[in-house]
DNA sequence: TTATTATATGAATAAATGCTCATATATTCA
DNA sequence: TGAATATATGAGCATTTATTCATATAATAA
């Protein structure tokens, strides 16, 4: 992921032009870096399963690892992962701590990386 | 990504029916998995980025390299990937292979994300 | 208090991933 | 033909990441 660029292209590019013009557009568009961590975020299967269930009811933790046949362990980490982003929000009671989808937050997201991705 | 969970969550659950009515809802829910490797696929920058590009103009694999600043190799390999996924379609010119984004299938592909985590 | 239960988290590990380097495959041109 | 150019790709490497294991924190119950 983070090997950084150093130098830049040695290769006789065919049309400066059409590099210029393709450089101008993409100093618009803003954040592509934070786009590309919304879609990061949702590219693993035991978060979109997460995200599934938690879509589906409110579970606690353990009844989430239940669903999906995991450690709890595993489940609690990922979920530090969504809280992180958003995705979910919980809350407690006595022991247990119960998450649900953070609807409002999830859908601002698909629509900027829709937006983004479809227009600019 | 590919730790097997080999056993079931130990811990005594809070709430079995619950568990039980989530299960049957992700039943229903065809490909998960699926859905994570569409997000996967746009969760690095530099995709993200040739997508953008592409987006903007249709441009050969150097003017690519250019346009990010980075090698014709690295952008070539994620090319590869973005090929795989049918984002890009292109076609050759000469020495050069101009890539263009594959506008229905990138589409498709939204609606699909979006379908999925929205509603079921 | 002590024991139990539910969750969170740091460290370690294995697998995945993105880049570099070297090189192979076309294609064009002299 | 041989040289140059454009792209593709395999191997190696470093980083990231998802899980496990052990343990810490917090709340409840005895």
């Amino acid at each position: 992921m983070t090997h950084k660029t150093h130098d830049t292209c040695q290769i006789k590019c065919i049309n400066p032009e059409r590099i210029a013009r393709t450089l101008r557009g993409m100093d618009a568009s803003s954040d592509l870096a934070g786009l590309a961590d919304i879609f990061k975020m949702l590219g693993d299967v035991t978060r979109v399963r997460i995200l599934k269930a938690l879509f589906l009811e409110e579970l606690c933790v353990c009844d989430i690892a239940a669903v999906l046949e995991m450690t709890q362990s595993a489940v609690s980490h990922q979920l530090r992962l969504l809280r992180g982003a958003r995705l979910v929000k919980y809350r407690k009671e006595g022991k247990a701590v119960y998450y649900s989808l953070d609807d409002d937050h999830v859908k601002t997201l698909f629509d900027q990386g829709l937006e983004h991705v479809q227009q600019g």
